[in-house]
DNA sequence: CAAAAATGAACGAACGCTCGGTCAATGGAA
DNA sequence: TTCCATTGACCGAGCGTTCGTTCATTTTTG
């Protein structure tokens, strides 16, 4: 997995108080950053509600903006972690993918305000640590790109290798669509609903040749 | 059309002005906007770019979340006219979706950093404004959706009529992933080869049953 | 000349960030 | 054991700046 939080320098020696300091910081930052975004949340606001002196707080991080990559990386690993801990001692591989469509968007549920959050303020960041953030973006694409080869290998799906990637795209963003349109989407069905359409859409998409 | 831009009040009189100032003051500040975002883009900068003083742009807004609501508003204009002068003199109605949906892949293309302004900074404005916002988004889904029911009306479509306003988001949606996953798709796909692919994918989705 | 429009200096609030300093914990010398 | 020098985490008042906004004044218009 992707530990890349070192970027940021900190001015404190002891590296595990780094890295416990740096949790209450996210805690608290992500809390702000969904209510009222980053650029209307204060470093005096994230200090108090993460329980540090703005002095202190600015013993572990340099600037604002590294508050908000810790807290993009942070929701990046609570998402990767819940993907890759979907279930998957299923017997064909279509029954495999289809349950892992139905996992994963139950996880954009969950997980709907950080999914936002991270649309709307990636943009935000300075190109270094964006760069960083969209690889890790990539790496969910990357997780059902290579589902599917897996089942095209073994002949269960029909979709040109051509098309592989950007049905995972389809896939992917599908499942942040119920977190990024529902004001829109909660208006007309229940996850269970929205989930059932989409899953069955893109079971046809993926096999029925692409 | 639409016109709920008369809800921001001027100290001006003249209502030709207003408009005439208020079209200088947002075709500035889109730039700007779109350069380096809504939060750090300064009230001073938009009356630099439109050749206004900042004491002239203030008769003509009330606040910087004003300006943000008429780029909004603006957007979803030039977006609006585009699609509803999507050519569709066609025979079938199979054939007037097919390339209603590549003409819009088109104008996703064309507006792409419009649309992406528009996913990222809507949440900054005020509530009330926000609705208005996101009820012009609306409409976008609805053209999708009137031309589908008149495809079913006539038997051209097998969609049921539970999916329809589903299938319309999906159109949407997938043509705005061009916008927002550009940085990712640019590496696999020229947007004629993208726009080939999602097409045929959404004439598999409306003509297979849903 | 009266009314309307344009101006930009001025304002006060709020911002991100710094830095001189406190203090409890540690450890070597006596 | 006592003492004191050293360390490093913690603190928050305050710095310099910048922001959105106002309004007394000037300029333009009809």
């Amino acid at each position: 997995m992707t530990k890349k939080q070192e970027v940021i320098p900190s001015m404190i020696k002891n590296q595990r108080l780094v890295q416990e300091r740096r949790q209450q910081i996210v805690e608290g930052a992500v809390r702000l950053f969904i209510e009222k975004g980053f650029h209307k949340t204060t470093t005096r606001e994230i200090a108090r509600e993460c329980g540090l002196s703005i002095g202190t707080m600015y013993e572990y991080i340099q600037s604002k903006e590294d508050v908000l990559y810790l807290v993009c990386h942070y929701i990046h690993s609570l998402l990767l972690e819940k993907l890759h801990s979907i279930s998957s001692h299923h017997l064909t591989a279509k029954e495999m993918l289809s349950s892992s469509l139905a996992q994963y968007f139950q996880i954009m549920d969950e997980l709907r305000p950080y999914v936002v959050l991270i649309y709307q303020e990636t943009k935000s960041l300075p190109r270094e640590q964006m760069k960083l953030v969209l690889a890790r973006e990539e790496e969910i694409t990357l997780f059902f790109e290579k589902m599917l080869v897996q089942g095209i290998e073994d002949g269960s799906f029909q979709i040109p290798v051509s098309s592989v990637r950007l049905t995972a795209h389809n896939i992917v963003v599908l499942g942040q669509m119920w977190a990024f349109r529902y004001w829109a989407l909660r208006k007309m069905y229940t996850l269970e609903e929205y989930t059932e359409k989409q899953v069955s859409l893109l079971m046809i998409e993926i096999l029925n040749k692409g």
